[in-house]
DNA sequence: CGAATATTTGAGGGCTATCAAACTGGGTGG
DNA sequence: CCACCCAGTTTGATAGCCCTCAAATATTCG
């Protein structure tokens, strides 16, 4: 399932894209690195399962992985997409034990792996290390809050016009665009949504100068966007 | 608004309640603690709001606190509901700037409250601090996304479930029982439910043997529950 | 005991999941 | 070059869930 790349180059270029290592002396990332292994996985593939015991944290350097957590039978629910950049079960550092929810690629994936145990001894010796991941551990549980509130006040439209305006860029005075990085139904999950809402969500905020073709989104004016 | 304490024994009694200074040897939660102040608040009273500038974290030693978030005009969601133990805001140690969501006092409450600076000062002295914040910051990231996925994969009387069934002390072979710490709209708040929503899963749940009176609630079959 | 606060109950409506079916676009193989 | 296929997306119809508002009832606290 999993291919492990070659040491070398071209995979040290690849990791300086974990922002977990972004804020870090070269001393430290170094040491980071040494506890790392790159490897890639296709779409749909899982890298682990809710229960397992959890040996590896991740970085995405290319692609998507979704967590998601199974209840009882067959029904699962989307926690988090995590896009390049961004790193997960880095909370099993200190909270140890099983993975708490699974993970699959939802594309073409490329992940650095870090060795929890070998991160863990790191500690004593690299306070940087432990800062930078309380850092990425507090940024996450900022967005986790951010979702809870927005799953619990939003309606969909109103979800959608956020994301778009959080991610669009400016094109002129009030206007702005945006290419969604992914397939319409990873933005779905990612909001919470069934893709047929986040559809209909699309054709409400029609009327607030939202433009859809494929995954070019065109808003006319961004302040009647805010004010949905 | 708030009422500082004089510092003394009744005040290191109180603070020992507090679950960040749990794990650490005596040497390491004495720096802590001189970093904290004991305070009292009221029930209703705001703490802080959404937007001021982050200068302390807290740790709640009795009473509840409520974390919630505003939208646009007068709606408000409620993120989490801490207990005694529990500690709010720690994340801005390394996220830093405002505070991200409001905190209100749901009683009348005793709170530990440490000066984020102060703290952040101690990180490279003694590493054993930084751990023991990763592990609270790990523990509730887990929590908030738990609390996403349930929220968006259980109907209300599965939330009131799951949450009896997490907070039960078993009687017998299969009954079980328990008394809730608060008052029931504090219970819909945690679930992010109306209370009149909480009050229909109650009575649904009566057909799955679960009865209420009052802040008591008896279980007479923990796995007929398990099944909702 | 009475006032204020919680909780329950009822009626109604909005929102989104679900199921089913039509449609789109790009890529494949003939 | 074109017909076909497939995955992704859109649209329609339906139903379930939970929020809102309003009123009745219970509980708590002074």
């Amino acid at each position: 399932m999993n291919r492990m790349l070659m040491q070398g180059s071209r995979e040290r270029a690849l990791l300086s894209r974990a922002g977990i290592l972004a804020d870090l002396e070269s001393v430290e990332a170094e040491a980071l690195r040494a506890c790392s292994t790159v490897i890639t996985s296709a779409s749909h593939d899982i890298l682990f399962q809710e229960g397992e015991p959890g040996v590896y944290f991740y970085s995405v350097l290319e692609g998507y992985v979704r967590l998601f957590r199974l209840n009882g039978e067959g029904r699962e629910a989307d926690i988090r997409i995590c896009e390049p950049g961004d790193s997960f079960a880095e909370c099993l550092i200190q909270a140890g034990g099983t993975y708490r929810y699974g993970a699959q690629s939802m594309d073409n994936t490329v992940l650095a792996r870090f060795h929890i145990g070998k991160v863990r001894a790191l500690l004593a010796e690299h306070p940087q290390i432990g800062t930078a991941i309380m850092r990425s551990l507090s940024l996450h549980l900022l967005s986790a809050m951010e979702c809870l509130a927005n799953d619990r006040m939003q309606t969909a439209p109103q979800r959608v016009a956020h994301y778009l305006l959080a991610n669009c860029v400016e094109d002129g005075a009030t206007t702005a665009s945006l290419r969604l990085p992914f397939p319409k139904n990873l933005l779905a999950r990612k909001l919470g949504l069934a893709p047929e809402a986040l559809s209909r969500a699309f054709s409400t905020l029609k009327a607030a100068g939202v433009t859809v073709r494929g995954r070019f989104i065109a808003i006319s004016d961004v302040n009647m966007l805010k004010r949905i």
